[in-house]
DNA sequence: ACTATTTTTTTCGAGGCTCGAATTAAAGAG
DNA sequence: CTCTTTAATTCGAGCCTCGAAAAAAATAGT
């Protein structure tokens, strides 16, 4: 409810639905009155609230899993949200890949597919269409019993817009501006969110370990680029314009060397994949860089820089000071948080933790080094994938509250 | 409200009284259609609300000015807030100056105070003593018919806790962690803010050029240190523990010029006034800074710089770069917002600017350099004063709505 | 001077919502 | 087969907003 907005009564009882869906969502199986305990409400409110969402098809009696029989009065009945009311999908874009995925509303997976798609010379068009041909592949196979589809939620490598329709920017294909989300939202009849990847992984975070990462904390991918996704107070940090916070592009050397972007100095420029690439095959750090590495180059490259002292190990140094150094002035903005460092670089954090720790807190004042609480996932894809799931239930969790009356089968087209 | 937080139909009402304040507070007169009109609301609402409000002494009809007058039906009667209702004191804590102000509910203003304090060899006690001693002074000259003080707004120059309550650190006295909040809190019974300067001069800016200032800006202030206040969709931006975006701090130079925090290379080392001195001073670096600056000699180094091209010069293009330095990695994180400098940097901007420019949109790429938006406030302290005030104020706006039955005397402790 | 018109504001009933108290439902315990 | 215990629902009171109708307070016209 924002500030100057108007509230009207059952503002109220939207407010509550979306808080009794969340406890849902969280707990898996909750009683009635495990819900009033959960979210403060009073019986009364939980019953009405629940009957209507039962009556909707929403939620679910799960009398089946009747696991805690053996006790005095009348036994509770479990409650869960229905997992054939509705289906979603989610779009991975990555370089050279696309991965599509069906969940139920539960969160279980129905169909996945995998495709090759060359994307650095694909025009939008080609992406388009191999993401609807892999939506319809899936949506086909898809038994006849499951929900209909009610939104796709995609992540990319690229910049988006802030309203989650448009892909801007991305170093993985030559086209920018691509409309993914008006695309698939006309040809599906669906909402769709498109976001950055990052804020996928913080996203799936959130679920995976919410006693380390609940209300602060940051999401740094490091792989062909290096993204953030970031989350204050709770809820997604998302910029003005464009969606996230574009940690790769704060400066850290003036005029320093070029970054994919077109600037100089980034700190992507000295601790992307590409970036070390450039310096340890001795090329010139304003040299266009490379727009595809591969993984056992780079595989090799760190473990010769494990064996010995030479360019190598100076190179990933190198990395760790850029990193450290966004990191220091992220801190300066919004106080330390938890980091979570993911994809390739966070494989090879043994080799730039040392002058990360450094550049972050000097050699004096303000804070000791081990405050810094850094954890590594080398592997970013499930996180994507589970971050994109997330958003998509999210979305419909907050969104199927709104027609009271008309029930399950209102959906707005906007995102 | 939040995401998670139980809603109440009384919380409906909460939020339209708050609506009613707000629109009131912006326009100063306003019949209830006006209110209609403004806010939404129904005819019917607003005046259940309106009543309410008057009968609780917030409101008052103001039928002396009916300026709309030769018009055919009934006239409308504009509604005002009533400024006796309570008063509010605002406090700047700055270097060797405490600037103490009494206002009325509508903003007008009682009586003030300056005092030059030595602040630099001041202990936690001087400073609270001096606080108290002009608030008290300003409190007994008030006359009998104003409210009862309900609010206190300090707007110091230092970090100070999210909570708003304590003042951790500042460069002007050598205490920390000094409890503003609580000891006048305690001794006034009241409720208290405590907030950087700079929070304040961006919420003065967004009362003062609306058009400019509305949801996203950023306003630097460049004085004695360096701090910014900045608003992201409409709302201030504060960290997760210190209040503050300390713009100041991000890093510059990796183990560069000694900051006065204690750290190396952070923007203020390159761009306040003492490392303006420093430099031209022709002292290391790594010097322990000036505590304390003359606004005449700074004055003096400026206008040599303005005249020949000597290290003054070079002195004010390093503060340039640095600041664009900042600008360009705060922009990544949050994309281009219009910019306010505040305070002395902002008297020499013409010594700053190219500079500046330079460095936030480099050689190349990513918007041209006029896309930067800023506007320049040498004087500082109206703007603090007046984001104190309005802090205040919208403080009693969205605190008086809530006990809606006990009518106004109802305050809580709570900050 | 008096009625008609116009505009503002209030009043009143309908329809939501939450909550507390009482009631009904559904088990195990004795 | 009754008693006890716990879960869930029902019902009335008290909020809230809103639309329609009524009341209030002025000017315009004859």
């Amino acid at each position: 409810m924002l500030l100057d907005e108007i509230a009207r009564p059952d503002d109220v009882r939207r407010q509550n639905r979306r808080l009794v869906l969340t406890v849902l969502r969280q707990h898996g199986l909750l009683s009635r009155t495990d819900i009033v305990a959960q979210t403060g409400l009073s019986p009364s409110t939980v019953s009405a609230i629940t009957t209507a969402l039962i009556s909707e098809g929403i939620v679910t009696e799960s009398r089946d899993a009747d696991a805690a029989a053996n006790r005095r009065g009348r036994p509770q009945v479990a409650l869960t949200l229905n997992p054939d009311i509705a289906t979603i999908a989610t779009v991975e874009l990555a370089l050279n890949l696309v991965h599509a995925v069906l969940f139920d509303y539960k969160g279980q997976l129905i169909a996945e597919e995998f495709r090759r798609v060359s994307t650095l010379d694909a025009t939008s068009d080609d992406l388009i269409g191999a993401i609807c041909s892999m939506l319809d592949n899936l949506l086909e196979s898809k038994t006849s019993g499951a929900g209909r589809l009610m939104h796709i939620s995609m992540g990319v490598q690229g910049v988006t817009d802030a309203a989650s329709t448009t892909m801007l920017w991305s170093p993985i294909t030559p086209d920018s501006n691509i409309p993914f989300g008006e695309v698939l939202s006309e040809r599906y009849d669906v909402a769709v969110g498109v976001a950055n990847d990052c804020n996928m992984i913080a996203e799936a975070l959130r679920w995976i370990e919410p006693d380390r990462y609940s209300d602060d904390f940051a999401a740094i991918l490091l792989s062909h680029g290096i993204g953030m996704g970031l989350y204050l107070k709770g809820k997604p940090f998302l910029g003005v314009h464009s969606s996230a916070a574009e940690f790769g592009h704060m400066l850290h050397v003036p005029d320093g060397a070029l970054c994919r972007c077109g600037r100089h100095g980034c700190i992507e420029a000295y601790a992307s994949d590409y970036a070390i690439m450039r310096k340890t095959s001795g090329r010139n750090p304003k040299d266009q860089p490379a727009q595809d590495v591969d993984a056992a180059a780079y595989e090799a490259i760190a473990n010769r820089a494990r064996a010995e002292d030479g360019e190598e190990r100076a190179a990933f140094r190198n990395a760790g000071q850029a990193i450290g150094s966004g990191l220091r002035s992220l801190f300066s903005l919004i106080d330390p948080v938890p980091v979570a460092l993911v994809g390739s670089g966070a494989g090879v954090f043994d080799l730039i933790e040392e002058d990360l720790r450094e550049v972050v807190y000097g050699t004096s004042g303000w804070g000791a080094a081990e405050d810094l609480k850094i954890r590594c996932y080398p592997d970013e894809h499930p996180l994507i994938l589970q971050g994109c799931m997330m958003t998509s239930l999210l979305h419909l969790d907050t969104q199927i509250f709104a027609p009271r009356d008309a029930g399950d089968a209102s959906l707005k087209r906007a995102v």
